[in-house]
DNA sequence: GTCTATATTGTGATAGAC
DNA sequence: GTCTATCACAATATAGAC
């Protein structure tokens, strides 16, 4: 249930998708989406929050999975590059963030939640990659991280206007390679 | 009027506005927005239009300003600086790309225009910068184009969804710098 | 937990007077 | 060009039976 509706809001956006787009994807009525979450508020609430404890458990994924910054970065950006293939996703906090002055104050909260995560994960990659030498910032290490978060989101914004699965046919991976490249000592 | 309609295309995004909320900011009834703009879809296509064209002048006025193509590319990311410090607006065709699912077809196809025209301008400057030395890229000039926009795009987001006029501290002309710096030889 | 029925509000859109 | 009045419909949401 709460899959679906992350879906549609992945595809719709909050202001794109109703109780009853739901309802008619796993076949009940519209008044039992109400009974499981009252408010739509709420359900947006939920689904942001529970998006933002999966990808949390992604970066802890990440980390156990690789040792070197650049290759932490790479695997950050494949995150963006599978919830862009699946059926052309967009990231669900992306989507909500972009509508952020529309939403019910408890989801812009949990909306932002998850930038600070990504923000605080992504500073403290570049900061060990910057002090052990891996790489080279021209830019101290939080500026980077909002750069490469903004790459990525960005990059699925584009690929939505542009009506194509990967816009311009670079995908999230290809875009952070550009990024990051520049970035390492030769 | 059609400013009216742009502005709050801007902050609340298509699905996020009504015919009765631009009456109301410009003071008169509902029904005669309709009597200029039939329906909601050419409306919306018609600020998609006319932003694009006016961006496409902004692109002009900078070629005829900056020579060098590093300084063109961060003129540009002052385009984007600038939209978004009048008060906090999205780049109107940014929010309509992440809507894109569920837009009128003529408006999703002048987004789609809009980002195509972007694209081929990024791309031929950074073209230019590789082919006259002053850049170095590490990956082909339509890729860098797209990281970018991306860029660009994805840090007005990023703002919105952080709830913070300049995201991080860090706004899209600092964030492209960050992008650019490494790009250009010693 | 799910249903039917309904309340309530908002929205895109039209008719027709001034 | 703007207005009042109204339509048709969709949306969030609730009441109450099964």
């Amino acid at each position: 249930m709460l899959a679906e509706a992350e879906a549609l809001i992945a595809r719709r956006g909050y202001n794109g998708f109703s109780y009853d787009d739901i309802a008619k994807r796993i076949g009940i009525k519209k008044p039992s989406i109400h009974h499981h979450f009252p408010t739509k508020a709420e359900l947006v609430a939920v689904i942001a929050q529970r998006y933002t404890h999966r990808f949390r458990g992604a970066l802890l994924e990440i980390e156990g999975r690789q040792a070197v910054p650049h290759a932490r970065l790479m695997a950050y950006a494949d995150l963006f590059e599978r919830t862009h293939l699946r059926e052309r996703e967009f990231c669900v906090c992306g989507i909500l963030g972009a509508e952020a002055e529309t939403l019910p104050a408890p989801a812009a909260e949990e909306v932002s939640r998850f930038f600070t995560l990504n923000l605080d994960w992504l500073g403290a990659v570049f900061k060990q990659g910057a002090e052990e030498g891996s790489l080279r910032l021209p830019a101290p290490a939080p500026v980077h991280a909002e750069g490469l978060l903004a790459l990525l989101e960005g990059s699925m914004l584009l690929a939505r206007g542009l009506r194509q699965s990967t816009a311009g046919g670079a995908g999230p991976v290809a875009l952070a390679a550009a990024y990051l490249t520049p970035l390492q000592p030769l």
